[in-house]
DNA sequence: ACGCCATGTTGACCTGAGTCTACATGAGTA
DNA sequence: TACTCATGTAGACTCAGGTCAACATGGCGT
């Protein structure tokens, strides 16, 4: 791109004044600082959390569970006042992030607030 | 709607046969609940903080000031990739959600994480 | 005062995600 | 086996939000 032509020698000037550093070289150091960050295991399992709990229905659901312990498919259709389909889309997403543990019994499937997820769940 | 009259019902009754309780009156139960909860506070701010760290590029600004302490806003961009527009967006998400502190020094913006983030920043 | 530089703000665009209806699946039951 | 009920899945729609270019603001130096 031509801006990125433009600005990309302009930020390492300012990097290299802010830091005391050489200006071709501090640039391509942030930027891999960054990509290594974001290929880490940890930060994808964070992200993954953090935007499965990035909904109001999905956090409302998580925290009835973290009162109640385990909860019918239904019951939490009735306190989000969601269709069943959109219900049962917001508990995959969370049972995928690893949040939730869902458990089948006879036509009702039960879902509970895993251990590890109790922090960030009010 | 024409939907929610016929499906209310239904709803009530299963969940009358789940838990035992008159079918009238336990569907306004769950739903009382749910309301409750979304409108305590320390709900909607556990949601404003998962939404705030719910973006890629929020997550990785909170992680690497959580490794260097205090950084500047053109430090975010370089190690980003992304406009300075953009960054100062982030930031201020980040900020408004109690997240982040911001610091003026002279032309240069620092930002530093709140001691209350640590816990879901990786 | 004037100009430069770092950052914030605005407006528009466009992708992603929440939501619904309609249909499919799977478990219990007669 | 056929029927019913609880839940999962697919496709379409709609809107919040991430992104950028352009402009505005505010601090520092000359």
């Amino acid at each position: 791109m031509a801006s990125a032509a433009k600005t990309v020698p302009v930020l390492g000037e300012r990097l290299a004044r802010l830091t005391g550093t050489e200006a071709a070289g501090c640039l391509p150091l942030y930027r891999a600082e960054g990509r290594k960050l974001l290929r880490a295991r940890a930060f994808s399992l964070a992200l993954r959390r953090s935007k499965a709990l990035a909904d109001e229905h999905r956090m409302l659901a998580a925290a009835l569970l973290k009162r109640r312990g385990e909860l019918c498919a239904c019951e939490i259709q009735a306190a989000t006042g969601l269709t069943h389909a959109t219900v049962s889309h917001h508990m995959a997403v969370l049972t995928e992030a690893g949040l939730v543990q869902a458990r089948r019994q006879g036509k009702w499937m039960y879902y509970r607030l895993d251990d590890a997820a109790r922090g960030g769940v009010p």
